[in-house]
RNA sequence: GGAAGCGUGGCUGAGUGGUUUAAGGCAGCGGUCUUGAAAACCGUCGGGGAUGUGAGUCCCCCCAGAGUUCGAAUCUCUGCGCUUCCGCCA
């Protein structure tokens, strides 16, 4: 959520910054709304004002047991048109907040101008894209013999699900351990274990709702009787991770905090019928490590440069070629001020794809959240939030498999992944 | 699942309808004293918002939402959370 004082002290260049990220915002519509308010809230406070001097003085007028009926005649009158007042001031501070809600964050300066993902800023490349002397295949060929089973997910659960067996989960196993290891031991981050269920008000801190509930699945305890609450299976442990400081007042010293935690991710992927159909790529469920970091307002931009080396060190770890990509402001995330990509060589497609997603999301996150630290002022002042994936598992275990795959159709283990193998070097089926 | 109790500022804790516009304590911050520190003492000390150049004035917030009342931390209803006991259970 934006501060509400930016919009009504600077709501020309606040119009502006969001039209680069394709948000029109009716700065008109929003003036008179304000107009409106400031109007009704000077009577209603008024209004109010009165109230209470007048209550105060039948106290004091009836501990001395004074005649009090004159009073109470004047503060009658005022009754319906206090009541009227703080109607209408609630409602219109209701369509106030609803739009704010709906509003994204603003880019950071240093994010490049762009309409969608070819306005992207390609920033580095490590490795290089090993050259086959055979025909390569994709992940789904490759995986099949080895235990990659899409036809009993669908048999489950419908498409876009999967089993892993034998070799594969394995693999799988090993990529999440190794990860979840490397953040927690390596790059100080504590290991966490988080709730898949999540209410509303979470939801909201992040970011997720109220805009974006179609893309969520959406649960409902008891057998939804009257009275139950709806509640959702996350869409990623950024949700649990972030908002674990959600209403805290935090101390100077606690922090950065530095959380991970490897969690299942549910995705109902509406609105994306008829992409990524083929393989791992895009599942209404898959595994992912996620980094989140609550960090000091003025640490935030160099926290994210760390973060997203951390999960570069993954990459480089598992010796998979991959690229960053600084997003235009066209292309970014609805909370996110400033995010990077980490796009993973995968041969089969001869292209890059996306495994990891790093943001600064500055306070926006933190001021839906109410998440506060005292500073050196001895000021509240709201926290930064940052995450990113540290890597989507599933999309690894994609690389992995075709970065590693072999002429006989086998699948040579990263070095770092074989303590968590027994030792093995090699999938076969 | 059954029963009882409890939600007050960073923490603790008083307050059951009106000088309480939330007492006291701890922590924090500033100071006195001290070579320095501790202790002691003095002072300060919640958040959000409206209005105003400013000093200031005013409104809202005692888990959340409705309600009763001229007036609610206090009374009523609903929800959420926590604690304890019993039952069940991985």
């Amino acid at each position: 959520m934006l501060d509400i004082q930016l919009l009504r002290t600077d709501l020309a260049a606040v119009t502006q910054r969001l039209a680069e990220r394709k948000f029109v915002l009716d700065a008109g519509a929003f003036q008179a709304l304000e107009d409106e308010r400031k109007i009704l809230q000077t009577q209603m406070q008024d209004l109010q004002a009165k109230r209470n001097s007048s209550s105060k003085q039948i106290g004091a007028a009836k501990a001395k047991g004074e005649d009090v009926s004159a009073i109470m005649a004047e503060v009658a009158n005022l009754g319906d048109g206090l009541k009227a007042a703080e109607t209408a001031f609630a409602q219109l501070d209701e369509r106030i907040k609803t739009l704010l809600q709906h509003i994204p964050n603003l880019p950071s300066d240093d994010v490049p101008f762009g309409n969608d993902e070819s306005g992207n800023l390609e920033v580095s490349r490590w490795g290089t894209p090993r050259v086959f002397d055979f025909e390569v295949k994709d992940h789904v060929d490759l995986g099949a013999p080895l235990g990659l089973d899409f036809e009993t997910g669908a048999k489950l659960s419908g498409s876009r699900f999967s089993v892993l067996r034998g070799p594969v989960a394995k693999l799988h196993r090993a990529l999440a351990q190794f990860m979840l290891n490397t953040h927690s031991n390596e790059h100080g981050y504590e290991e966490m274990y988080t709730p898949y269920i999540v209410n509303d008000t979470a939801l909201f801190g992040t970011g997720q709702l109220p805009k974006f509930a179609e893309d969520m699945f959406k649960v409902t305890r008891g057998g939804g009787e009257e009275g139950d609450v709806d509640q959702y299976l996350i869409s990623t442990s950024e949700i649990t991770l972030t908002n674990t400081v959600a209403g805290d007042l935090l101390k100077l010293d606690q922090l950065p905090i530095k959380l991970t935690a490897h969690s299942p991710c549910f995705r109902s992927e509406a609105g994306s019928y008829g992409r990524d159909v083929r393989g791992l790529i895009r599942q209404h469920q898959f595994d992912k490590v996620e980094m989140v970091q609550i960090v000091h307002p003025e640490q935030s931009d160099t926290a994210l440069e760390e973060l997203v080396g951390h999960a570069e060190k993954i990459l480089q770890l598992l010796e998979l070629p991959y690229r960053k990509v600084l997003l235009c402001t066209g292309d970014m995330g609805f909370s996110s001020q400033k995010t990077y990509d980490l796009e993973v060589w995968l041969p089969a497609q001869n292209t890059f794809r996306e495994i990891s997603s790093c943001s600064n999301m500055g306070a926006f996150q933190a001021r839906r959240m109410q998440a506060r630290f005292k500073n050196e002022a001895g000021k509240n002042e709201l926290v930064h939030t940052l995450n990113g994936s540290g890597l989507a598992v599933g999309r690894t275990l994609v690389a992995v498999l075709e970065n590693c795959q072999n002429a006989d159709g086998s699948v040579h283990v990263p070095k770092v992944l074989r303590p968590y193998l027994g030792g093995l070097e090699k999938l076969t089926a």
